[in-house]
DNA sequence: ACCAAAATGTAGCACAGGCTACAAATTGGA
DNA sequence: TCCAATTTGTAGCCTGTGCTACATTTTGGT
């Protein structure tokens, strides 16, 4: 292993490798992160009106219905939800469970950064960036801070 | 349905716009989460050690060489950078103004994160996605939290 | 001074996720 | 019933951000 370190300066960077995995951790958060939108969307949208259409999810996410679709067509690929031509998007057991885990995460950080001072509408918008690079350590804290301030 | 006719167990959905709304600001934000990046890397490069090769920004950001370059040619083409060929890049005012600016937020996210309990490593890894989707809002919130607790 | 290694740059590919334009199916109202 | 609007689906394009492979320039050791 080549130390070859200079990082002789300000307030000490990283290691190379350290921080290479820091950024490659953070893109890998950002692919998953507009599934975990999807999945979440349709969730939200099966437990209120009782379906899913593409149209729909299109609308929420203000995109074109023709992006919506192909993004739907890779939730199936990936095994997070069915569909049928002409008959609405479902969830597969998979898709639920990732549906479930991301909604409890983002009132998670909604409450946090409400706990710590961050107005509700801002909080909200926020959260919807920031939720998909909380880490469960992170979550797990912020769990333990919310209940420790009632 | 007016204000507040929340109940506890499903937050009300938010209209339609107002959710495509939120979607694309954390688009928007993920546009210009690599620049960021970037600039900030490269301005910590230049402070402690007098210059950023390619080489060095591409192994911190742990991509392929070919792929810094391109990127920071985009940097170029949006004047935060200047650098030509086999020389190294540098800062514009405006990238430098930008890199100060990311700095301290990514500082006060930081922060933010150990006050709440996150361990310190998680804090950075953490901080290095969740930096790029903090509003103005949030962090001067953060700003005040944590100055209220010394 | 030279040549090899390292750094830099260029070209071309893949894939994701936007878009528009057009085609086909479904639905609803007259 | 039937036609028009809506919804859904398909095709093709663009850009961003990865990659590998190859070409060129610079640098450093002998």
């Amino acid at each position: 292993m080549a130390t070859k370190s200079k990082d002789l300066a300000t307030p000490a960077m990283p290691t190379e490798a350290a921080q290479a995995q820091r950024f490659e951790k953070a893109r890998s958060a950002q692919s998953t992160a507009l599934l975990e939108d999807y999945v979440e969307l349709i969730s939200d949208l099966l437990a209120s009106s009782g379906e899913a259409r593409p149209t729909d999810v299109a609308r929420r996410l203000g995109v074109a219905h023709a992006t919506a679709i192909k993004t739907i067509a890779r939730l199936k690929r990936e095994g997070l939800a069915t569909s049928r031509p002409y008959r609405g998007v479902f969830l597969t057991e998979a898709g639920k469970a990732l549906a479930d885990r991301v909604r409890l995460r983002h009132r998670l950080v909604v409450d946090l950064l409400m706990a710590v001072g961050v107005p509700a509408d801002s909080a909200e918008v926020d959260a919807e960036g920031i939720e998909h690079h909380v880490s469960d350590a992170a979550l797990a804290a912020f769990r333990d801070f919310l209940a420790q301030r009632g």
